[in-house]
DNA sequence: ATGGCTTTTTACCAAATGGCAAATGATCTC
DNA sequence: GAGATCATTTGCCATTTGGTAAAAAGCCAT
């Protein structure tokens, strides 16, 4: 809860009471390897909050290849805001890369939360502008860049994520195969 | 200004006190073709909303290479959030790719709009949020995909674009060589 | 129409990546 | 520790893409 709370604080002031007010509607979720938080074609019913582990959003194009679109580690808040908020199905899968220990809050605790506390739909706001900006930085430098390069960037922004997720997660992030991958892996060293 | 009202209404009621409110502060700016809207290092100090034309964001790589992260065509907002909101230099240019009008607010006006009409706030953080969702959807497929289909998805869901932008822009928007992408072009008819 | 300019296409070859299958390595259970 | 299972690497060759420069096409002003 500590996390949570440092996170927010950033974002905007809150008080003693409204914090309480916030852990009071927070519930822990523990996710095992591999399940998914989120499927396809449901709602997103839940605001959540890594805590502890790595969870990626993940798809499959037309030719039935697994593509992550990106990973999503501890101390992030991890919703589908389209479907959250609109309350459209999901397009994607969120599925747990590693354990993990997850806050959330349900759609009606959330609006209560939002109808009580003057200047938290502000702070959601500055919360959810940052996870979108922070996604579209993360994947531009995909596109533009040669495959060596890519994943020379992954290993510099993210070193304590590449040793907990499978390869073939990090080439289909990338855009890449599994084998070249593995072949690039060997010619850096 | 008829068509950024009916984009604001889309996302929020506004009475029509507010509108005429919001339409006085609007500025109407018209960019020439490859003029810059804004220019990396620079604040964006202006919200903006394409009415006609379109634009583009683009930065240079550390091999000198031109990126164009993404295009903005008419009916859209054109704003860089991050730079905008919390006063930070632009890390990108936005230039115009064709002729452009765009309706612009000040950041003292836009101030003005939040404290003065109530559910602005909510308004525009849909919009913002809705447009940073499109850019990723739009990005997204771009590192999945080869070449090939990369540009077949490009024609299939801009074919309004692809004949008013320069196919260097296009292919920097897709990942490849401009040769590339002509050769890509030949093989497809 | 003509010459100058930019944009797009082509041709050539080198380099990077994909597809497939087998081999190796790692991990887990019994 | 043997076997089963899963993850990663490797080798082979086909295909795609990049890099460069020249040719062709398109556009504009005179």
């Amino acid at each position: 809860m500590k996390e949570l709370m440092e996170y927010v604080l950033k974002f905007g002031n809150l008080n003693q009471q409204q914090m309480e007010l916030i852990s009071g509607k927070a519930t822990e979720l523990n996710l095992h390897k591999d399940e998914y938080y989120l499927e396809a074609g449901k709602i997103a019913r839940q605001f959540g909050f890594i805590v502890d582990g790595i969870a990626r959003v993940c798809y499959y194009n037309n030719k039935g290849e697994e593509i992550t679109k990106y990973f999503i580690e501890e101390n992030n808040i991890l919703v589908n805001v389209d479907s959250f908020e609109n309350e459209v199905p999901s397009s994607a899968y969120v599925q747990a890369v590693t354990d993990c220990r997850i806050i959330v809050f349900s759609k009606q605790d959330w609006q209560e939360l939002l109808n009580t506390i003057i200047g938290w739909d502000n702070i959601i706001h500055k919360i959810t502008s940052k996870a979108l900006l922070l996604k579209i930085e993360r994947i531009s430098p995909l596109v533009a860049e040669d495959a060596t390069t890519r994943y020379l960037q992954f290993m510099e922004k993210f070193p304590s994520l590449a040793n907990r997720i499978p390869l073939s997660y990090i080439a289909s992030y990338l855009g890449i195969t599994q084998s070249s991958l593995s072949r690039i892996r060997k010619n850096i060293r």
